[in-house]
DNA sequence: ATCATTTAGCTAACGCCGTTTACTCTAATG
DNA sequence: CATTAGAGTAAACGGCGTTAGCTAAATGAT
């Protein structure tokens, strides 16, 4: 048995999560401060006053404890996104969406080598995925990354979706998204399947879907060519992104 | 002297960069097999069949080899890119344009680790960057890639300077570009400055550089994407482009 | 043709790195 | 109290980028 009868966790497990809390925080350190092709197990090792082997009794491999870290991050920016949501009443969905634009940008941007080892992660850049036929065939094996990454996505994604159902019970006003161009039956299915079903988490009409995969790749746009300091914009950032959102907002038929 | 009377390049000259191409195709096919942090100088060697110390008598370092190849890359993509817009006649600038798009992303999805090492840049992330200020302070001591990077940027912000030029003498009719928000005047003096004048080439209406800008991150934001398999859409890519490049379009006044 | 110089390559080493193996001690378990 | 599982160590293996010093060949000038 691994734990004690008070059901509590054995002295042991205690030092084992501190000991690992220790490696994954100088990891962080060194992943700051040189990158993610800079964080090595000796270096960690060495901070940490331990023997290189040492580390083995906690991670796996180097590529194991990125990995873990990889989740811890996501956590964060989950975290933060939520928190930054909730600052605005659950019915205001228009709110709280722009505050998970805000909120992922402001983390990408305040944690930029995190965010690089995110979206360049260990096991063949999944990150920041949705494939959603990957999870429909197997909801349980797949990789802990792409599912942190999943949630995270959806929730923008439900947000959107309670939006659209008070629009469609009258209780708030709109247009609707703007008119959907044509679009075959293969893609329909796609959008349908991937995006409204594993992102927004019910199935809406194709212009929603539409509409909001288009806002969703502009987002991930923005937010990677500023992290990686690719934006055209350097001084008016936040400007920028207003107007951005804005034009977002009119193509889901929502004025300010 | 480096070069012998008839002017043409000596034996020593062809051996040299006939061993510097063997290098880099080295390199190169360590790229495509194991991703950017899988080329190893020793590796190099052993293929080339010499010393790993030989070289350094033709790159200073790992990370000087991995920037010429970037350079090497960009000059791929943008001949690619030439070419393709080629196969439409010179006044054809939307068809241009879109080829442009089309080039991009189909270099970058068939060079997925080229392309991850691109963004990844060695020298702290500046790469498809296009500050213009850093450019406007000193223009030539600016590191080779972002030139290439801006180069590459140019061909389509130049096709659009182009179009507008044929709206505005009346040769070509359209609406114009989408109605602008409110833009403070230090962001319009940035994309002005930035986008307008180290994009396009030349100062045109704040409307146009703003739908440009716009469209720009759009189009970044699909390529990358796609290239680190993010995308939502995964089966119909093609025709979920086509959608894209048809709203952006749509953002220009073109119905089309 | 000879000499001086540049150049390409070598050997050997230094100090990193991730990882494995075999061994030791210590603390919890039964 | 004996046993055992866990945490730790020392030492080694093979790989890495990089440097220093040497050798030999190709080149250019005399």
């Amino acid at each position: 048995m691994t734990s004690n009868t008070a059901g509590g966790p054995t002295r042991r497990e205690r030092m084992r999560a501190e000991t690992i809390a220790e490696i994954k925080a100088s990891a962080r350190s060194q992943l700051q401060e040189h990158g993610p092709s800079g964080i090595s197990l000796r270096a960690i090792a060495r901070e940490v006053g331990v023997t290189p082997a040492a580390l083995y009794r906690y991670f796996d491999s180097l590529d194991a404890l990125l990995i873990a870290i990889c989740c811890d991050l996501y956590d964060e920016l989950i975290a933060d996104t939520v928190a930054a949501m909730d600052a605005y009443p659950k019915d205001a969905h228009l709110e709280r969406m722009k505050s998970w634009i805000w909120a992922f940008r402001a983390w990408a941007v305040g944690n930029r080598r995190e965010f690089e080892l995110m979206i360049s992660y260990p096991e063949g850049n999944t990150a920041m995925s949705i494939d959603g036929t990957r999870l429909a065939q197997s909801p349980e094996n797949v990789d802990p990354v792409t599912l942190k990454s999943l949630e995270h996505s959806q929730l923008c994604g439900r947000e959107m979706a309670a939006f659209y159902r008070k629009t469609e019970s009258g209780e708030v006003e709109a247009n609707g998204p703007i008119q959907l161009p044509e679009i075959s039956d293969a893609l329909q299915a796609e959008l349908l399947d991937k995006c409204s079903a594993f992102i927004v988490g019910e199935l809406l009409p194709l212009e929603w879907v539409f509409t909001f995969t288009s806002a969703w790749v502009r987002v991930f746009g923005l937010v990677v060519m500023e992290a990686f300091g690719s934006l055209p914009v350097q001084d008016n950032v936040d400007e920028f992104y207003k107007t951005q959102i804005l034009a977002m907002m009119k193509d889901f038929g929502i004025e300010g």
